[in-house]
DNA sequence: TTGCTCCTCACGTCACGTGAGGTGGC
DNA sequence: TTGCTCCTCACGTCACGTGAGGTGGC
């Protein structure tokens, strides 16, 4: 029954080497609580981990280095997430319309406020490649008149 | 003569508030080679800054944050401009056209390298922002649909 | 002279890196 | 069974944070 074998999971090295990590930090992030710990694991056997783990890490990668998050506040998030979460369980089994509509309320306000952190990032980002572009082209032009003067 | 005041220059901790970073991190940077060390500065005397040492520290806290660049690689960087410095400073005074056409010759390319790198960034932050705009608009949809639901 | 900021150690912290010594699964 | 990767401590490191105790300038 190879199906089993498909369906066993990935070791840390593997999901580690996926996302360009090493395995102490993935440890790391398990000990801070940004990754749940596995509860059925034994004391000393291998973790095991899913696709769900790899986009969540991917996820906490990209917080941390494109906005710059401490992984304290990568904390709240992940709990804010892991509050939307549960929200969206109620929402399958007990589907009152009325708690339907506080979901998207609840969830919409992290989604803006990381929104925003990312456009403050752009400007920033744009504001640096333009000064870059005309230092740039500042030095094309000097070489081109340079290059003039001595035809 | 209250012009000898005006150009006395600014306290670390003046810099340190403009740029918005503590005093331990400049003289830390100091420390690094970063900032190069006042060199008739007396022990135990006061640190004395210019404008010139905050458009610097400006452009080095945007390398690291906006880049991700580690201090040890901006230690390279800034030597590389302190080589670009000086060559600068012998345009001024042997103005040999062959030496002049060097100096952007040795200059654009790590212009073009540090340009690279926000584009980099920018795509990842496009990804980024594009992803939870598209999050946002499936949340106002789903708002809406219940809402008219609800009439 | 009185505060305030500055100085130099020097130890603490955050986010991991890097072995040491031992066990687990293809 | 043989490698390879995994495990858990635990100490090291980078980029500062945070006092301790003392001196300098408006």
């Amino acid at each position: 029954m190879s199906a089993v074998r498909s369906q066993s999971g990935y070791r840390i090295g593997e999901i580690a080497a996926q996302v360009g990590v090493t395995t102490r930090t993935i440890r790391y992030y398990e000990e801070l609580g940004l990754l749940e710990p596995k509860p059925d694991r034994a004391k000393g056997k291998h973790r095991v981990y899913t696709d769900v783990d790899v986009a969540r890490i991917r996820e906490i990668l990209r917080l941390r280095d494109l906005l710059g998050l401490s992984l304290e506040e990568l904390v709240e998030v992940v709990e804010n997430e892991a509050a939307r979460a549960a929200l969206r369980d109620r929402w399958e089994h007990d589907p009152t319309d009325e708690e339907r509509l506080a979901i998207p309320g609840e969830a919409m306000p992290l989604v803006r406020r990381q929104l925003a952190l990312v456009r403050v990032r752009q400007n920033a980002l744009s504001e640096c490649a333009a000064e870059l572009e005309e230092r740039l082209s500042a030095m094309v032009a000097l070489r081109r008149s340079l290059r003039r003067k001595r035809r």
